[in-house]
DNA sequence: AAATGTCCCAACCGCAATTCA
DNA sequence: ATGAATTGCGGTTGGGACATT
């Protein structure tokens, strides 16, 4: 069976990291319209991706109610106890961790859980899975059980985020740029225009509550779709605890 | 201060599964 | 039933940030 490219390569279609303008026009379309057919959206929210690179940055930085960064130790022993039981399937363990995606959950593995899992493995020679092994492959219902990890010595347990880019407090001081206070006290960003290639300032960088304050949000371009923060931004809810 | 190495995240790629006509 | 179109998944990689020399 030949395939038609999800994205073809050939069409020159933009790659790389998405801009904030982009972000906001995938947003205040799939706000307007959701996302019935990934295919189709980038060209009628006027964007240069594919729709795999949509879908993509939608479900991993965009939907609502996803979480960044800041792993919890239940989070953390969790994605190892599935892990351990179901191996690779990452949107399954992702479907346990609300707010987290499958892609976050595998660079989480890989960059920290990994080496942990293997410390803990090395040190204890029989892992004690009891209560993993409880989980029925058509239930994923999981208690999650922390007792096998308990002994696990705080020398070994590295909550502190070794990443400053995904450090939920660093993002206070990331929005100076390109954002800046207007006369009103209001985050103001001078235009899309702005958002070149030179300045890709990821819109992660910028609290959602002081996105919708940006004159952007309140102003015509997503007027239609926005009401109050809540009813759109992604991590609000995460932004509200800083 | 500059060069080099390492880490880790965002995003891409290929392929399998699913849906649709 | 068939094949095209689309979606979703997991592996991999490019490149920026930070650490080390």
């Amino acid at each position: 069976m030949v395939k038609t490219p999800y994205c073809d390569k050939k069409s020159g279609l933009k790659k790389g990291t998405w801009t904030p303008e982009e972000d906001w026009k995938l947003i205040a379309h799939v706000n307007a319209h959701g996302h019935k057919n990934w295919r189709q959206l980038p060209k009628l929210a006027g964007l240069a991706r594919c729709g795999k690179s949509c879908r993509l940055r939608w479900v991993n930085y965009l939907r609502p109610g996803i979480k960044r960064g800041n792993y919890t130790h239940e989070e953390e022993e969790t994605i190892i106890k599935l892990r351990t039981s179901l191996g690779n399937r990452w949107s399954v363990i992702a479907s346990h961790l609300p707010g987290r995606s499958d892609n976050e959950i595998k660079n989480h593995w890989h960059a920290h859980l990994k080496k942990r899992f293997q410390h803990d493995e090395a040190s204890t020679p029989k892992l004690h899975l009891s209560t993993v092994e409880s989980i029925q492959e058509n239930n994923y219902s999981v208690e999650v059980d922390p007792s096998p990890f308990q002994n696990s010595s705080p020398a070994t347990y590295d909550a502190s985020p070794s990443s400053h880019h995904t450090s939920m407090s660093d993002f206070s001081s990331m929005i100076t740029e390109p954002a800046s206070a207007s006369s009103d006290g209001n985050l103001v960003i001078d235009g899309f225009a702005d958002f070149t290639e030179e300045n890709t300032d990821p819109i992660s960088a910028y609290s959602w509550e002081e996105l919708y304050e940006i004159s952007y949000f309140s102003g015509e371009f997503l007027a239609p779709f926005v009401t109050e923060p809540q009813s759109f931004c992604p991590v609000y809810d995460v932004w509200g605890l800083l």
